[in-house]
This record gives C-alpha cells, sequence and structure tokens, in this order.
DNA sequence: TTATATTAGTCAAAAAATGACAAGTCTAAA
DNA sequence: TTTAGACTTGTCATTTTTTGACTAATATAA
C-alpha cells in the first residue's frame, strides 16, 4: 500500500477531514489531497508529523514514504530491479562497516 | 562497485584523461572528476554517452549509476532495508500488470 | 438548490542540481 | 628545484525541479 493510501486509510478511521490534516501541516487543501493521491510527495517532516496526528507508528508511515520515492525513481529503467538489489547490498555492507 | 569507480577503471584501462572525456560530455574537467568521485551524479544522457565512448555495456552502467542514486536516496534512513524490499515488490507487481 | 469536501490546473517561490571558473595539490620529468 | 600536466577543491551563477498558493471545477449530501 502506498503512503498516500495509508494516510487516506488512517485518516477516515478517525473521521478526520484533509483539510484539518492540511491546517496541522499548514499547507492548503488541494496540496494535501495530492499527497494522499500520490500527486505529490510529502516532505519528510511532514511524515514524522503525520505519524503523532494519526497517532501511528512512524517507521511505518516512513518505510512507506520511502519505498514510493524509490519506486518513483526506479520505475522507468529497465534495469530497476539489478539497481535495487546492487543498493541493497551497498546498503548491507555499509551497515556492517558502521560497526566496526 | 559504484559509478564513478567504475567510469574512472575503463577510463583506465583505455589510456583516457578525465580531460578527453569531459570534452565528449561537454563539461569542464573539475565536473568530470566530481562524478567520478561520485561527488557530483552524472545525468542519464551523460550515462548513456559514456557506455559508447568507453565501450562498456551499457545496462551495467545504468545499473551501476542507478544503483548510486537508490543508494543516496535511502542511505540516512533506518528504514531503508524495508523501503528497499516494498519498493522492489511494487516493481514486480507493476510488471506484471503491464503484462495483461 | 446549497453547502461542504475533494480534485484539477496554473503559476510563483523556494530548493536542489548542474555547470563554469579560479585556484589549489600532487606527481613526474627536466 | 622548477615546470608542466593531471586532477581536485571551493565558490558562485544558472538551470531545473519541487513545493505551495490560488482559482476554479467536480462531487456528494442535506
Amino acid at each position: 500500500m502506498s503512503f498516500g493510501q495509508r494516510i487516506k486509510e488512517l485518516r477516515e478511521n478517525k473521521k478526520l477531514l484533509q483539510r484539518h490534516l492540511a491546517a496541522s501541516l499548514e499547507i492548503d487543501t488541494p496540496m494535501f489531497s495530492k499527497i494522499e493521491r500520490g500527486e505529490r510527495k510529502a516532505k519528510r517532516e511532514q511524515v514524522l508529523k503525520l505519524a503523532k496526528l494519526l497517532e501511528t507508528d512512524v517507521d511505518e508511515l516512513l518505510t512507506a514514504w520511502l519505498a514510493d520515492k524509490i519506486y518513483d525513481l526506479v520505475k522507468d529503467e529497465t534495469t530497476a530491479v539489478n539497481a535495487i538489489k546492487v543498493a541493497e547490498t551497498t546498503l548491507k555492507y555499509s551497515k556492517i562497516e558502521k560497526q566496526l
């Protein structure tokens, strides 16, 4: 499930309107609508605020948000799957290095 | 191996200088140097040109280049590994959908 | 209808990426 | 030890992309 879909689901569960959350994020309703539909990407700090406002796990939202960004970056590339695998490997190695 | 490292390796194998490739890409030498060291990212069209100039497989370079971009996007996130997995799954599903 | 919620489209402002330029380091040959 | 060439560093301007506000449109419900 995409970040926007998840936000919408959580918002509706809490019976909140777009304008409520938009106001909390200090953006207008059209902008919030676009974030919910994936037409625009939220900023990282907005994700953090939304996790609080929606009383949900911030890591769950950050994961969905970041996954959207990765997908967006690679979706038109034929080498996407390979590149993701390479990046994942690099990431794991870099984590091991940091432990040393 | 990162994109920059691979470019440098291929360039040195062919006994080319940075200024040769920089000129072909119509950028200056400092800029090329930065791309090789990963301080700046190459543009997609520059990757294509480099594959021709260095007579190497374009998909190999595109993979390394894209992997760098993904790594850059996620490297500071604690949710990086999970997000990558989610993105990979989404990607695979989107490919199946396109086949229908 | 009328009011409210959401979406669509356009444009300006802000932020990030890209590149040029000047000056620096490093190495090897003279 | 100079000199020349290859490469790197730092800074600034330009271009491109992202973000957001605004207006207007659509949809839905009372």
